[in-house]
DNA sequence: TCCTTATGTACAA
DNA sequence: TGTACCTAAGGAC
């Protein structure tokens, strides 16, 4: 389930687990060959920007994950079981256990090659330092519909394609519109929910941006909780009627990705 | 058992 | 714009 609240909760668990201490590292897959080189080191630090994951050894060494759209991970108590052939990497230390599969990208990397990974990412939502007007400068002088700038991670980190569908429903935002009709007070609010959603994503470890007045409960409908984990109001409800309007959720190809909206909600 | 699908990205043409 | 890549679950046979 990687949108970037998902490597931010990724970002307390490591360290939640593994921070402070000598942490065995190994590669049962093979494929991260320097797990020997950090094998019995101290994790000290984690980070994550957007859906790049940071774990710090002795200071200096970083391991950089990304999970592409297949990455996996997953946390046990200690002892740890026989690892299957497909982890790429396991932490493992007299607790606890973390084991990494089918990761885009696991590497260890510099200092200099992270810095170079954070100069090129947008702000982050869930990122203190993040500048949201950083965003909207290259939002407002795009010509591209704001469906994909939403989903550039140079333009903004961290929004995937569940919350980019789900706050442009949020903000009644035709995902069509080009990112030169987006005001400053239509980014303002989009920014400052995906802040909130995303915060509250990370402390539930799942994505729901239904309001309170259009829940199941309070629209008189079975509670339903959708398969990737929570409850939206457009993602993946292709030709579902909506929570709001009742008319049917569309779908349709946007730069190789599932777009869903309303048509009737979001009005050009 | 095979086929499709997925919350992502990079690179080639 | 198309294609490659990494994995696992679910559904069709």
């Amino acid at each position: 389930m990687p949108e970037g609240h998902t490597i931010h909760r990724l970002a307390q668990d490591y360290a939640a687990a593994f921070r402070g201490t000598r942490t065995q590292v190994s590669s049962p897959q093979g494929r991260f060959t320097a797990a020997a080189l950090l094998d019995g080191a101290e994790l000290t630090r984690t980070e994550a920007h957007g859906k790049h994951l940071f774990l710090a050894f002795r200071e200096t060494d970083w391991i950089h994950i990304h999970l592409g759209l297949f990455g996996k991970v997953t946390f046990g108590a200690a002892p740890a079981p026989p690892p299957t052939d497909t982890v790429r990497l396991r932490l493992a230390n007299p607790t606890a256990y973390v084991d990494l599969r089918g990761p885009t990208t696991c590497a260890l990397i510099t200092p200099a090659e992270k810095q170079a990974i954070h100069d090129r990412l947008g702000p982050d939502p869930l990122r203190d330092d993040a500048d949201p007007e950083a965003a909207y400068r290259r939002i407002s002088r795009s010509r591209t519909t704001i469906a994909a700038l939403l989903m550039d991670q140079k333009v903004i980190a961290g929004v995937g394609n569940v919350y980019r569908a789900e706050v442009l429903f949020r903000h009644r935002v035709d995902p069509y519109r080009a990112g030169n009709t987006v005001t400053p007070a239509e980014w303002a609010a989009i920014w400052q929910d995906l802040v909130d959603l995303m915060r509250e994503g990370v402390r539930n470890n799942r994505i729901d941006t239904v309001r309170p007045e259009h829940t199941p409960e309070a629209m008189g409908r079975p509670p339903r909780v959708d398969d990737h984990g929570g409850e939206v109001y457009v993602y993946r409800r292709a030709d579902l009627p909506c929570h709001v309007c009742a008319g049917e959720i569309r779908t349709a190809d946007l730069a190789a990705r599932n777009l869903f909206w309303c048509p009737t909600c979001q009005t050009p």
